[in-house]
DNA sequence: CGTACATTCACGCGGCGTAATAGTGG
DNA sequence: ACCACTATTACGCCGCGTGAATGTAC
Protein backbone atom coordinates (compact mmCIF):
# COMPACT_ATOMS: atom_id res chain seq x y z
CA UNK A 1 0.00 0.00 0.00
CA UNK A 2 3.24 2.11 0.60
CA UNK A 3 4.22 2.99 -3.15
CA UNK A 4 -0.20 2.15 -4.01
CA UNK A 5 1.21 -1.24 -5.35
CA UNK A 6 0.43 -4.82 -5.09
CA UNK A 7 1.95 -7.52 -5.32
CA UNK A 8 1.10 -10.76 -6.86
CA UNK A 9 -0.55 -12.49 -4.08
CA UNK A 10 -2.13 -9.12 -2.94
CA UNK A 11 -4.08 -8.84 -6.42
CA UNK A 12 -4.89 -12.82 -6.42
CA UNK A 13 -6.84 -11.97 -3.02
CA UNK A 14 -8.62 -8.58 -3.96
CA UNK A 15 -9.76 -9.91 -7.35
CA UNK A 16 -9.81 -13.77 -6.70
CA UNK A 17 -7.54 -15.05 -9.48
CA UNK A 18 -4.39 -17.29 -9.56
CA UNK A 19 -1.23 -15.70 -10.00
CA UNK A 20 -0.88 -17.79 -13.33
CA UNK A 21 -4.01 -16.23 -14.74
CA UNK A 22 -1.83 -12.96 -14.02
CA UNK A 23 1.32 -13.52 -15.64
CA UNK A 24 -0.89 -14.86 -18.19
CA UNK A 25 -2.62 -11.44 -18.59
CA UNK A 26 0.71 -10.06 -18.80
CA UNK A 27 2.13 -11.90 -21.15
CA UNK A 28 -1.30 -10.91 -23.48
CA UNK A 29 0.26 -7.60 -23.02
CA UNK A 30 -3.27 -6.64 -20.72
CA UNK A 31 -1.70 -5.87 -17.42
CA UNK A 32 2.15 -4.08 -17.06
CA UNK A 33 3.14 -4.79 -13.68
CA UNK A 34 6.54 -2.64 -12.97
CA UNK A 35 9.22 -4.87 -11.71
CA UNK A 36 10.87 -4.75 -8.24
CA UNK A 37 14.23 -7.37 -9.09
CA UNK A 38 12.17 -9.93 -10.28
CA UNK A 39 8.92 -9.74 -8.86
CA UNK A 40 5.84 -7.98 -10.35
CA UNK A 41 4.49 -4.95 -8.47
CA UNK A 42 0.65 -4.17 -9.68
CA UNK A 43 0.06 -0.21 -9.96
CA UNK A 44 -3.33 1.41 -9.63
CA UNK A 45 -3.77 1.54 -13.21
CA UNK A 46 -3.30 -2.29 -13.29
CA UNK A 47 -6.23 -2.89 -10.99
CA UNK A 48 -8.52 -0.70 -13.01
CA UNK A 49 -7.12 -2.65 -16.41
CA UNK A 50 -8.30 -5.98 -14.40
CA UNK A 51 -11.25 -4.77 -13.27
CA UNK A 52 -12.54 -3.98 -17.00
CA UNK A 53 -11.22 -7.46 -17.97
CA UNK A 54 -13.02 -9.54 -15.37
CA UNK A 55 -15.82 -7.53 -16.29
CA UNK A 56 -15.61 -8.56 -19.94
CA UNK A 57 -14.31 -11.87 -18.90
CA UNK A 58 -18.13 -12.63 -17.35
CA UNK A 59 -19.83 -10.72 -20.25
CA UNK A 60 -17.47 -13.39 -22.34
CA UNK A 61 -15.46 -10.76 -24.22
CA UNK A 62 -12.37 -12.66 -25.18
CA UNK A 63 -8.95 -10.97 -24.01
CA UNK A 64 -8.02 -9.85 -27.53
CA UNK A 65 -10.58 -8.08 -27.93
CA UNK A 66 -10.16 -6.58 -24.33
CA UNK A 67 -6.80 -5.73 -24.75
CA UNK A 68 -8.38 -3.66 -28.26
CA UNK A 69 -11.06 -2.23 -25.84
CA UNK A 70 -8.25 -0.99 -22.99
CA UNK A 71 -6.07 0.44 -25.72
CA UNK A 72 -8.46 2.21 -26.60
CA UNK A 73 -9.52 3.82 -22.93
CA UNK A 74 -5.72 4.23 -22.46
CA UNK A 75 -5.23 6.37 -25.77
CA UNK A 76 -8.16 8.90 -23.58
CA UNK A 77 -5.08 11.47 -22.88
CA UNK A 78 -3.31 11.57 -26.27
CA UNK A 79 -3.76 14.28 -29.18
CA UNK A 80 -6.66 14.90 -31.56
CA UNK A 81 -5.34 12.48 -34.28
CA UNK A 82 -4.84 9.82 -31.68
CA UNK A 83 -8.40 10.63 -30.57
CA UNK A 84 -9.76 10.03 -34.28
CA UNK A 85 -8.12 7.24 -34.32
CA UNK A 86 -9.36 5.93 -31.46
CA UNK A 87 -12.60 6.82 -32.10
CA UNK A 88 -12.47 4.58 -35.65
CA UNK A 89 -11.65 1.95 -33.36
CA UNK A 90 -13.66 1.98 -31.51
CA UNK A 91 -16.50 2.12 -33.83
CA UNK A 92 -15.35 -1.13 -35.80
CA UNK A 93 -15.44 -3.11 -32.61
CA UNK A 94 -19.12 -2.07 -32.37
CA UNK A 95 -19.50 -2.76 -36.05
CA UNK A 96 -18.39 -6.21 -35.51
CA UNK A 97 -20.24 -6.74 -32.25
CA UNK A 98 -23.81 -5.26 -34.11
CA UNK A 99 -22.44 -7.70 -36.76
CA UNK A 100 -22.17 -10.63 -34.32
CA UNK A 101 -25.77 -9.84 -32.57
CA UNK A 102 -27.21 -10.14 -35.65
CA UNK A 103 -25.84 -13.41 -36.73
CA UNK A 104 -26.94 -14.64 -33.35
CA UNK A 105 -30.47 -13.38 -33.86
CA UNK A 106 -30.76 -15.28 -37.06
CA UNK A 107 -29.77 -18.23 -35.62
CA UNK A 108 -31.51 -17.75 -32.98
CA UNK A 109 -35.05 -17.52 -34.70
CA UNK A 110 -33.96 -19.98 -36.89
CA UNK A 111 -33.39 -22.65 -33.54
CA UNK A 112 -37.00 -21.43 -32.22
CA UNK A 113 -38.54 -22.67 -35.81
CA UNK A 114 -36.51 -25.62 -35.02
CA UNK A 115 -38.33 -26.15 -31.53
CA UNK A 116 -41.86 -25.49 -33.16
CA UNK A 117 -41.51 -27.97 -35.73
CA UNK A 118 -39.85 -30.57 -33.23
CA UNK A 119 -43.01 -30.13 -30.92
CA UNK A 120 -44.98 -30.24 -33.29
CA UNK A 121 -43.50 -33.56 -34.65
CA UNK A 122 -43.76 -34.78 -30.91
CA UNK A 123 -47.68 -33.82 -30.59
CA UNK A 124 -48.28 -35.87 -33.59
CA UNK A 125 -46.69 -38.89 -32.52
CA UNK A 126 -48.19 -39.22 -29.29
CA UNK A 127 -51.24 -38.37 -31.11
CA UNK A 128 -50.94 -41.33 -32.87
CA UNK A 129 -49.73 -43.42 -30.30
CA UNK A 130 -52.77 -42.66 -28.55
CA UNK A 131 -55.42 -43.66 -31.39
CA UNK B 1 -25.79 -44.21 -56.92
CA UNK B 2 -25.62 -48.25 -57.95
CA UNK B 3 -25.42 -49.90 -54.27
CA UNK B 4 -27.27 -45.92 -53.11
CA UNK B 5 -23.81 -45.55 -51.44
CA UNK B 6 -21.80 -42.69 -52.02
CA UNK B 7 -17.80 -42.31 -51.94
CA UNK B 8 -15.63 -39.34 -49.96
CA UNK B 9 -15.69 -37.21 -52.31
CA UNK B 10 -18.83 -37.36 -53.64
CA UNK B 11 -20.26 -36.48 -49.92
CA UNK B 12 -17.66 -33.54 -50.11
CA UNK B 13 -19.44 -32.01 -52.71
CA UNK B 14 -23.24 -32.75 -51.26
CA UNK B 15 -22.61 -31.38 -48.64
CA UNK B 16 -19.80 -29.03 -48.98
CA UNK B 17 -17.51 -30.46 -46.40
CA UNK B 18 -14.27 -31.66 -46.74
CA UNK B 19 -12.48 -35.42 -46.51
CA UNK B 20 -11.00 -34.17 -43.26
CA UNK B 21 -14.21 -33.36 -41.55
CA UNK B 22 -16.07 -36.61 -42.80
CA UNK B 23 -12.81 -38.83 -41.56
CA UNK B 24 -13.28 -36.76 -38.21
CA UNK B 25 -16.56 -37.04 -37.92
CA UNK B 26 -15.89 -40.99 -38.19
CA UNK B 27 -13.06 -41.53 -35.84
CA UNK B 28 -16.04 -39.50 -33.21
CA UNK B 29 -18.56 -42.15 -34.03
CA UNK B 30 -20.86 -39.92 -35.90
CA UNK B 31 -20.73 -41.62 -38.96
CA UNK B 32 -20.03 -45.10 -39.99
CA UNK B 33 -19.09 -45.04 -43.52
CA UNK B 34 -18.52 -48.98 -44.78
CA UNK B 35 -15.85 -50.07 -46.05
CA UNK B 36 -14.85 -51.26 -49.64
CA UNK B 37 -11.10 -52.52 -49.15
CA UNK B 38 -9.85 -48.76 -47.83
CA UNK B 39 -12.43 -46.65 -49.35
CA UNK B 40 -15.04 -45.40 -47.24
CA UNK B 41 -18.50 -45.59 -48.48
CA UNK B 42 -21.36 -43.37 -46.88
CA UNK B 43 -24.69 -44.56 -46.88
CA UNK B 44 -28.44 -42.96 -46.79
CA UNK B 45 -27.82 -43.60 -43.04
CA UNK B 46 -24.55 -41.48 -42.87
CA UNK B 47 -25.93 -38.49 -44.95
CA UNK B 48 -29.22 -38.25 -43.13
CA UNK B 49 -26.97 -38.33 -40.04
CA UNK B 50 -24.27 -35.87 -41.60
CA UNK B 51 -27.31 -33.46 -42.64
CA UNK B 52 -28.62 -33.47 -38.54
CA UNK B 53 -24.94 -33.15 -37.64
CA UNK B 54 -24.23 -30.07 -39.59
CA UNK B 55 -28.09 -28.50 -38.92
CA UNK B 56 -26.76 -29.03 -35.53
CA UNK B 57 -23.26 -27.34 -36.16
CA UNK B 58 -25.22 -24.41 -37.25
CA UNK B 59 -27.06 -24.49 -33.99
CA UNK B 60 -24.14 -24.29 -31.90
CA UNK B 61 -24.51 -27.70 -30.67
CA UNK B 62 -21.70 -29.69 -30.04
CA UNK B 63 -20.12 -33.04 -31.84
CA UNK B 64 -20.55 -34.68 -28.45
CA UNK B 65 -24.50 -33.67 -28.11
CA UNK B 66 -24.90 -34.66 -31.47
CA UNK B 67 -23.83 -38.55 -30.87
CA UNK B 68 -25.61 -38.66 -27.96
CA UNK B 69 -28.89 -37.50 -29.92
CA UNK B 70 -27.88 -39.39 -32.87
CA UNK B 71 -27.56 -42.69 -30.69
CA UNK B 72 -30.84 -42.33 -29.35
CA UNK B 73 -31.66 -42.10 -32.88
CA UNK B 74 -30.50 -45.61 -33.00
CA UNK B 75 -31.69 -47.36 -30.19
CA UNK B 76 -35.68 -46.19 -29.96
CA UNK B 77 -37.69 -47.65 -31.99
CA UNK B 78 -40.36 -44.99 -31.70
CA UNK B 79 -38.11 -42.11 -31.87
CA UNK B 80 -40.51 -40.01 -29.26
CA UNK B 81 -37.52 -40.38 -27.31
CA UNK B 82 -35.30 -39.14 -29.65
CA UNK B 83 -37.79 -35.67 -30.41
CA UNK B 84 -37.84 -35.22 -26.92
CA UNK B 85 -33.95 -35.59 -26.22
CA UNK B 86 -33.85 -33.05 -29.19
CA UNK B 87 -36.09 -30.38 -28.02
CA UNK B 88 -34.38 -30.22 -24.64
CA UNK B 89 -31.18 -29.45 -26.55
CA UNK B 90 -32.45 -27.07 -28.28
CA UNK B 91 -33.78 -25.69 -25.49
CA UNK B 92 -30.99 -25.11 -23.52
CA UNK B 93 -29.13 -23.88 -26.78
CA UNK B 94 -31.66 -21.33 -26.67
CA UNK B 95 -31.49 -20.54 -23.19
CA UNK B 96 -27.29 -20.20 -23.82
CA UNK B 97 -27.74 -17.96 -26.66
CA UNK B 98 -29.83 -15.51 -25.37
CA UNK B 99 -27.63 -15.09 -22.25
CA UNK B 100 -24.63 -14.69 -25.14
CA UNK B 101 -27.08 -11.94 -26.47
CA UNK B 102 -27.76 -10.20 -23.46
CA UNK B 103 -23.95 -9.97 -22.13
CA UNK B 104 -22.91 -8.64 -25.66
CA UNK B 105 -25.77 -6.27 -25.28
CA UNK B 106 -24.37 -4.77 -22.20
CA UNK B 107 -20.66 -4.73 -23.44
CA UNK B 108 -22.14 -2.81 -26.49
CA UNK B 109 -23.45 -0.33 -24.26
CA UNK B 110 -20.51 0.34 -22.15
CA UNK B 111 -18.67 0.59 -25.69
CA UNK B 112 -21.40 2.80 -26.85
CA UNK B 113 -20.54 5.23 -23.21
CA UNK B 114 -16.77 4.98 -24.02
CA UNK B 115 -17.19 6.00 -27.18
CA UNK B 116 -19.48 9.40 -26.38
CA UNK B 117 -16.58 10.39 -23.74
CA UNK B 118 -14.12 9.79 -27.10
CA UNK B 119 -16.40 12.08 -29.20
CA UNK B 120 -17.15 14.59 -26.11
CA UNK B 121 -13.23 14.01 -25.23
CA UNK B 122 -12.47 15.56 -29.16
CA UNK B 123 -15.21 17.98 -29.25
CA UNK B 124 -13.51 19.64 -26.20
CA UNK B 125 -10.29 19.82 -28.00
CA UNK B 126 -11.17 21.30 -30.78
CA UNK B 127 -12.75 23.78 -29.12
CA UNK B 128 -9.66 24.65 -27.55
CA UNK B 129 -7.60 24.70 -30.12
CA UNK B 130 -10.28 27.25 -32.02
CA UNK B 131 -10.42 29.61 -29.07
C1' DC C 1 1.85 -42.38 -64.50
C1' DG C 2 -1.42 -39.65 -62.22
C1' DT C 3 -5.01 -39.28 -59.10
C1' DA C 4 -7.97 -40.20 -55.44
C1' DC C 5 -8.03 -42.34 -51.70
C1' DA C 6 -5.88 -43.95 -47.21
C1' DT C 7 -3.00 -43.24 -42.67
C1' DT C 8 -0.60 -40.74 -38.89
C1' DC C 9 1.61 -36.83 -36.77
C1' DA C 10 1.48 -32.01 -35.86
C1' DC C 11 -0.35 -27.60 -35.12
C1' DG C 12 -3.81 -23.78 -34.11
C1' DC C 13 -7.08 -21.06 -31.13
C1' DG C 14 -8.62 -19.44 -25.90
C1' DG C 15 -7.59 -19.35 -21.42
C1' DC C 16 -5.61 -20.77 -18.53
C1' DG C 17 -4.10 -25.38 -15.20
C1' DT C 18 -0.35 -27.83 -13.73
C1' DA C 19 3.80 -29.37 -12.95
C1' DA C 20 8.95 -29.07 -12.71
C1' DT C 21 12.66 -26.43 -11.35
C1' DA C 22 15.06 -22.74 -9.35
C1' DG C 23 15.82 -18.39 -7.00
C1' DT C 24 14.81 -14.89 -3.13
C1' DG C 25 13.62 -12.75 1.30
C1' DG C 26 12.66 -12.99 6.17
C1' DA D 1 18.20 -23.66 7.50
C1' DC D 2 13.45 -23.40 6.62
C1' DC D 3 9.34 -21.76 4.64
C1' DA D 4 6.58 -19.12 1.76
C1' DC D 5 6.62 -16.85 -2.00
C1' DT D 6 8.27 -15.75 -6.41
C1' DA D 7 10.05 -16.65 -11.06
C1' DT D 8 10.53 -19.16 -15.79
C1' DT D 9 9.75 -22.71 -19.20
C1' DA D 10 6.88 -25.72 -21.18
C1' DC D 11 3.42 -29.27 -21.85
C1' DG D 12 -1.79 -30.54 -21.35
C1' DC D 13 -6.76 -29.94 -22.21
C1' DC D 14 -11.17 -29.24 -24.95
C1' DG D 15 -13.62 -28.67 -29.57
C1' DC D 16 -13.07 -28.86 -34.32
C1' DG D 17 -10.94 -29.34 -37.38
C1' DT D 18 -6.61 -27.95 -41.25
C1' DG D 19 -2.37 -29.21 -43.33
C1' DA D 20 1.83 -31.99 -44.32
C1' DA D 21 4.06 -36.13 -45.22
C1' DT D 22 3.76 -40.60 -46.74
C1' DG D 23 1.68 -44.84 -48.47
C1' DT D 24 -1.33 -47.54 -51.62
C1' DA D 25 -4.93 -49.00 -55.02
C1' DC D 26 -6.89 -48.34 -59.69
Amino acid sequence: MEEDVMTIREMCEAFDVTPRALRFYESKELLFPIREGQKRLFTRRDRARLKLILRGKRYGVSLEDMRQILDLYDTDDGETGQLQRAIAVARERMANMKSEREQLQIVMDDLADQISVFEQSLQDKMRASAA
